[in-house]
Formats: C-alpha cells, structure tokens, sequence
DNA sequence: GTTTGCGTTGGAGTCCACTCCAGGTCTTAG
DNA sequence: CTAAGACCTGGAGTGGACTCCAACGCAAAC
C-alpha cells in the first residue's frame, strides 16, 4: 500500500512496487543488486521505499526486458542514464539498435501467427 | 549434404538436416530423445536419416517454438500428432490457444515498440 | 501490546532449453 | 589405404533470469 511521508511526494514498499510494476519483489531486489535499478531509498530501518521516479524506469525496463533485451544490455542502458545527459547521443543509438530487433521479431511473429493460421485452416478442412 | 537411396525421396544427415531445420544438431537429438520427433530412420550404421517429412514436422516445431510455446506444449502437440487423426479437434483447440497467446504478444509487442520510439523521439528533442 | 504479515540479507537453488564432452565408430575425398 | 571430418551415445555442464530459503527485524491493525 501507499505509503505517504506526509503531503508530498508518495512512496511505496517493495510489495506494492511489485503490484504496480508487474516485476516480482525479488526481481526488484535482485535488479537493484545488479545495478539495473539506482540505489532505492530507504526509510529508518532500512526498509526500500520507492519513488513514482523509480515506477518510471521500471516501466521502462519493463518494455525493454519484454521485447527480449538481454539483462546485461538493460545494465548497460541503466550506466548511459546514470554517468548523464552527455550519453544520450549513446542511449539513441541503443534504443534504435534495439528498435530495429523489435521490428523484425514482430515481422517474424507475424509471419508465424500466419502460418499457425493456416495449419488449423487445414485442420479446419479435414 | 543429400543423401539420395537411389532415385526415391532424399534423406539427409543430421548436418544437413540442422543446417536446413535452422535447430542445432546437439538440439535434434534432443527433440528425439524427448519425443519431440518420431523415432529417426537410421543407416544400416545407425547414423540417423531425415526425411523431407521430418523437415516439414521440425518447420512446424520451429514456428511454435519461435512464437513461445513451452517444449512441453510441444510435446503434447507432437503426441497427439502421433495419436492419429481422431485427435485433429484437440490440435485445433492447441493451436486456436497459441494463436491467441501470439495476437496477444503481437499486440503487446507493438505497443511496446511504440512506447521505445516516443523514448527515441524523446532524447532527440533534447 | 501482541499477533499477523511484510520486509531484510546473503547465498543457495531452480527452471528451461539446450550445449558440451569423451571416447568411440563411420564416411568420404584424395 | 588413410586421414580428416561427420556422426554416435549417455551423461554432465551451462547460461540466463530469476526464485527460494532461513532467520531475523519492523509495521500496522485491532
């Protein structure tokens, strides 16, 4: 649940950044070991305590992870963001790189949903 | 390389077969040994012989396997493919289930590349 | 203020789908 | 005939991406 620091800015516990993310709590902790995710903030007794920020880029990761980026191309993503603006010229080409397998899987899929079509369209006929 | 008995069908060598099949030698005898694919023709040797038939099996197998379903699902598939034609309306059902899994991937996968090309159009206003 | 349950850590374990290996046999090009 | 290269088997190992565990500390609902 919602937990709020007072009238400003909402946080969450692990547990609701995981319903509001799709991402499972370990893999959130797990994503933060790997440096995919900055350091969470912690409240005093060490508990994280995420940001609406921090929702943002887990959106993110989440599209990139679900279009088949590899865990490691995510981290090196993730460095582009946190070493500064100077390192956009960088992230573009990534993400067009990226962009570019998309598409191609998505022509690929589309082919093979075809395909699939027509095996029950056979099927279909015996 | 083609391996012609004579001047009937073309049998071809696990190489060959895995060069045309797209899967890795190791990943046939695989498929094989789970019973993914019938039982092989081999030589008098016992070196295994792919058909033009058991080509046209793996070009379905890739496509499911391509689209996402689980080695296991395939299985199933295969076995009931082994079970003769009274099973054809639960292959329908299978693969009527699969192309629902794949729109909705496709679907998935497109708004995803979508959102990757506003992050593009994003860093380039910048 | 206590119980129920959420959160913490480091490290080990799991799952899937292959992939590799050793130690041998077979095929084929020259 | 021989050497290089393809193929055989059973079983072990790999890689990626989590996922689970124990043993504990905190939170929040009544």
């Amino acid at each position: 649940m919602l937990v709020a620091d007072n009238a400003t800015a909402p946080v969450y516990t692990i547990g609701e950044c995981a319903r509001r993310s799709g991402f499972s709590m370990d893999t959130l902790r797990y994503y933060e070991r790997i440096g995919l995710i900055d350091e969470v903030r912690r409240n005093a007794t060490g508990q994280r305590r995420f940001t609406d920020g921090d929702l943002e880029w887990l959106g993110t990761l989440k599209c990139l992870r679900d279009t088949g980026m590899p865990v490691e191309q995510m981290a090196r993503f993730a460095a582009l963001v946190r070493d500064g603006d100077h390192t956009i010229p960088e992230r573009i080409r990534l993400l067009e790189a990226h962009r570019v397998a998309v598409d191609a899987s998505l022509d690929d899929l589309a082919a093979k949903r075809d395909y699939i079509s027509g095996k029950i369209a056979y099927y279909r006929s015996v």
